[in-house]
DNA sequence: ACCTGAACACCGTTCAAGT
DNA sequence: ACCTGAACACCGTTCAAGT
């Protein structure tokens, strides 16, 4: 037949991009197929490798633009905020968007690539820009601090959040005797800001490294 | 042809079982199909239905076995040590677990069940145990603390050593900056201790706690 | 240049039929 | 009771052929 030039390639990327996050966000990373995907948009599955290199391409294309929502949901919640108070409304923003969006942001995770292929420079950016918001706050709580101990302490922090939403979601909200995913956020920025807040920064404290270290 | 009787349900089982551990520790979740399964073990795709649901259930039972090699690993790790540095082996064997065993891990976490069903008991109470390990190095931290608390510390910074695993699985050892997995942990350990043991129990200090908490 | 249609080599699951 | 073999309804990817 030939729909020739019905649709650009830049309108056609959008359009097959749209059709899987409907997909996934409907039925998972696993409900996501070629075949559907090329069906609801009406062209055959041949297409689509004019366009993606394979689905594994496509995913990753996806999912750097739930990336850029999720960033933008972030960034709006911490906005205007003191610094311990902005670090909460990030983890609280961070794991309302993975209840409100729970199948794109579990495709974020779920996915990987083949064993060898390292995952492009401009979806490891948008990670690290993620965990600049982070590090953003921690750099206002200790401001004589170097750069790089924030950056530290942002990727132990959110990486905590992370692996909290992630590890809580099987049981929903219920974590561990009825104590909520916000509970055990808490704990961890309580905690941890405590610790990170009291630490002398000039002197660094090392209370577990052992000499037998490698 | 029928291989009557050759092997028990039990024998049918456990070679089902290895076999699958082969090939997710060859090629990841992905390389696994029941058709693989069924001709490595010289039998057809139909047996496998015999003994298993289906393939999620192979799966699910697969990384059951699983957990229970990497809580074996933890035990091991902290056996006879004080309680700061039994926290930081437990965090250098998960990690070890994870370097070593990447596909086995990976599956832990990368298989989902379809969107209504629930991990099966079994499964959910082997998690469980292993944050039991951790929980008690935590009590013993701070052995007038309620156990309802170092319950809640281990979910927070068990969960987030996982997080860092997770999160910084991609980039392999190098997370940020040349930092390594295992210094995001040791932050981690060191700032959250830091602030778990300086709390007072008696008068909770609610740092972050904001009044419109909903 | 764009797109199709058919082919190829795979999947998971079921079940009548055989021993 | 145990196991097969074939069928069914799916996959991802490629590519000659058409417009």
């Amino acid at each position: 037949m030939g729909r020739r030039n019905e649709h650009t390639r830049e309108e056609f990327r959008e359009l097959v991009l749209q059709a899987a996050e409907q997909l996934v966000a409907a039925h998972g990373l696993t409900g996501l197929s070629t075949r559907k995907l090329a069906t609801r948009i009406g062209y055959t599955v041949g297409s689509l490798y004019l366009i993606f290199r394979n689905l594994d391409d496509l995913i990753v294309q996806m999912n750097e633009r739930t990336l850029d929502v999720l960033r933008e949901r972030l960034r709006a919640a911490a906005a205007g905020q003191p610094p311990a108070a902005a670090l909460q409304a990030l983890a609280r923003a961070y794991i309302a968007f993975a209840l409100a969006e729970t199948h794109r942001w579990l495709a974020l995770y779920q996915h990987r690539l083949p064993d060898g292929q390292a995952v492009p420079d401009s979806f490891a950016a948008k990670v690290d820009q993620m965990f600049e918001l982070v590090q953003q706050e921690l750099a206002l709580l200790g401001p004589q601090r170097p750069p790089a101990d924030s950056a530290l302490a942002a990727r132990a922090l959110w990486s905590g959040v992370h692996g909290i939403c992630i590890l809580g979601f099987d049981r929903k909200l219920e974590v561990v005797g009825g104590r909520s995913i916000h509970e055990v956020t808490d704990s961890l920025l309580d905690h941890y800001l405590a610790g990170f807040t009291q630490e002398i920064p000039a002197a660094t404290p090392q209370v577990l490294h052992q000499a037998d270290d490698p």
